[in-house]
DNA sequence: CTCCATTATGCGCATACATGCATATAGTAT
DNA sequence: ATACTATATGCATGTATGCGCATAATGGAG
């Protein structure tokens, strides 16, 4: 049952973390953003990603290294209501990560990362 | 974080489906009414609700030898809103469950549980 | 081609967890 | 007390999964 594993996904926190990211800045986000914003190992990042890669609710986009992550739009009823329920009730949980991520996201040029994560 | 372990519940079929029963059926059910429904081992049955229980989610009573599960009422907005999501994108996925509940149902006398399970 | 930065992954380990079987516990009735 | 029923649980087992470390793969710059 798909609805199963995406609950099960949504039980690991820091994939709920990811998700969260994404679902509040509404954007697509390289992997070294979110290590920094999650102060997660970047080996962990990418192994949850890939994981929510493989649950088909992600899009991906490579420009040069960076590798950008985004939610899928127009998913499934389920996932939409899923998506909108993280969004409105995990907003002020994880009100540090989002702080973290916005300290970022001022270090792009130009709407593109051009740094690297600095954690571990 | 308690949401991450809601979820987590949520990850198991068999957690899930007695959850949804119950969402669905907006009352208490006994442990060999459930066996019935989700033709699950009653030793699977009694080990989840204890799972949903060590949660909070759940009210018990005991009647006689029979023992009644239900969710709580007025619980965080956040499982209200989680419920309500299971309510409606559940329904049809777990159709069998709540005719096979609705047979188990009708051989209630005066509300109440008078029979065991016949399943295993 | 070489060096470097970003991202992905192979491997080993520890742990969590669902299952099956058998049985214990608790309550009812005779 | 005994027998029977509904429910709970101890134990062994197999499997899944997250983590840490190291390193591979991929792409850009000089």
């Amino acid at each position: 049952m798909y609805s199963i594993r995406l609950f099960k996904a949504l039980g690991d926190e820091t994939r709920l973390r990811i998700i969260n990211l994404l679902v509040q800045s509404k954007q697509s986000l390289c992997v070294c953003e979110m290590t920094d914003a999650l102060l997660v190992p970047q080996y962990q990042i990418s192994r949850h990603l890939m994981v929510l890669k493989n649950l088909g609710i992600m899009n991906t986009e490579r420009r040069g290294t960076w590798v950008y992550y985004a939610l899928k739009r127009n998913a499934t009823p389920f996932i939409e209501d899923l998506m909108h329920l993280i969004e409105k009730h995990f907003k002020d949980t994880y009100a540090d990560d989002l702080h973290r991520l916005n300290e970022r996201l001022a270090k792009r040029e130009g709407g593109v990362c051009v740094v690297g994560y600095t954690v571990k």
